[in-house]
DNA sequence: AATGAATGAGTTTTCATTCAT
DNA sequence: GATGAATGAAAACTCATTCAT
């Protein structure tokens, strides 16, 4: 669609995780990406800019991997492994990603209206912990928490284990769903 | 003690939540410090070298917390449940100390020998969940991966929610439990 | 051709003579440039490339005046006036040239390879030596050391009598002579 | 007589040498020198003032040296050889001390009354000059400009070869003789 | 639209010098 | 006298951003 964009897009997440944001300048991006500093200002406006719009698309972009065959009408627990699934194997296709993610969502540089805009993409998510609370077989307590422990826990264990195999993820899993089952 | 140093300390701590590590210069946290900036390199020969400093002495400090009072001999559950309650108590009685860890623990400017060092620290907890599993209430799997997962949930919900209560802490040491318990 | 690179050039020539390499920051340079001190590492990326970089521009510059018209079929004698008029023009030509390649040539700014690179190009001088000591009218020596002491010698003159004129200049040319001939 | 200020010296020496004016600082200085920095200041109210005086030591000290059981009523080609023949054996006993006159003796930072100074005290060179210009054995020409260009001549060979040999060294005297004599 | 040389404010770091002990 | 921690001006260098081509 843009590739010019997408290589800059590709250039900056593999150089700002892998050597941070300090040593990632604007002119090493655009090298990474093939093309002249100039050109990069005329896709973002500043590197503040494209930092947020990276960190919002890879966001998107693993929220939308989560919510992939998610059918609320399927059991709760059935629809629970299916995301944290989906989540993980998202954050194993391409572990810069993940990576990426973890580094710089709580970095002053993200705007805070960018993490609000992404909250608001997991309702689906909140609607199945609904539907299990209301089922009684998760428990009855604040959505958010819920979700934040259960994905602390997740990401965590795979910035520890990066190279984790499918018994790891179903140990992960199963740890996620003892977390917040009744 | 070394009342400059600390001086240094608790200043660069401060500026680094509050600003990131970009936007802290060594001319600001000297400022506020109430020092020269030479008199920073004097206790530090450079800013990656106080980063790291900073952050071995408050993960050392936050480790002692956790094994404040843990008694390999008491029930497995109760020592589980001290030393998460220790763990949270300590992060919520200096927030910057627990943001600090969350941001820099997985930053580039901080050298991997000083992770390894501090996991050297755990040799209590991973004592904890040895005897745990051997009395069969712990799941039997990598212990590694249960302070982990254990640990990532419990921050995460530390970092949303600063302003936990007696009864939020119950719930979230409740749900780490549960995800390791048998 | 690089009007740019020849302007920093000649500025950090110029105040590197007048005041010392210690005393010459790389922004009063550029501002001598009349460019940026951004600029000036476009072209060079340190103060001590910089420094290389012109001390080996003068000296192979100097060096290309001195070989200027000698013909090794010319008499050994002729040749070595010759050559050593041609040395003694450059230095009066621009004695910021001369000053600074006596000021910088034993420091240890300048990198030693720069030095044996230079040597190389004296070859045409060697050979004028050689031819003199085969016809007998050389002293039997090592050349190295001709040529080094009858350099020594005119650039210290020239040093101490920057308003040489032409009688004064024959004069030391015939004690360079009277010192290698046999 | 002054032990401490001899200590600072020698360290200054050997440091200036080994490592140029610009890396060497006061506090290594002192620390070569096993005392403090304050202490240095004692001595020497500057840098600058440290440098002046070491340079005005050390080429007095080589003067007296080159004059040493020089005797005016000797034959002017005895007195000439004695007196660089104690010039050379001078700067082969210590190395630093030539080669730290050489870096200097064009530095800024020597101030142009220390030159001055030093030259006065060549006076019986000058007088050796005068009888062999007077004899009509040596060249009839401004004897400042013999003096330099014989210096200039072995210092150079000194510094192209520090390691020289006796053999080596007669060489250069006669190199030195026959470029003055008539 | 694409480019990259030019820029200078801002950063880390050094070090001569001071002065309280 | 001896000391060395404290200082801050000044140095080398970086890099986001601009703009003429």
């Amino acid at each position: 669609m843009m590739p010019k964009r997408d290589d800059i897009f590709s250039s900056a997440l593999k150089l700002l995780v892998e050597r941070g944001e300090q040593a990632t300048s604007m002119k090493l991006i655009a090298q990474e990406a093939g093309c002249g500093i100039g050109t990069m200002y005329n896709y973002f406006p500043s590197k503040e800019d494209l930092l947020n719009r990276l960190y919002l698309r890879i966001k998107t972009e693993g929220i939308e991997q989560i919510l992939n065959g998610l059918d609320s009408k399927m059991p709760v627990k059935q629809q629970f492994t299916q995301a944290w699934l989906n989540a993980i194997r998202y954050a194993l296709s391409d572990p810069y990603k993940h990576k990426f993610i973890e580094a710089y969502g709580h970095s002053p540089i993200i705007d805070a209206d960018v993490s609000i805009k992404i909250m608001s993409m997991l309702q689906p998510i909140v609607a199945m912990f609904e539907k299990g609370i209301a089922e009684g077989i998760i428990k009855d307590m604040d959505i958010l928490q819920l979700v934040v422990f259960t994905q602390g826990g997740i990401n965590a264990s795979l910035m520890q284990q990066p190279e984790i195999d499918k018994k790891g993820i179903d140990i992960i899993i199963q740890m996620a769903w003892d977390a917040v089952k009744q």
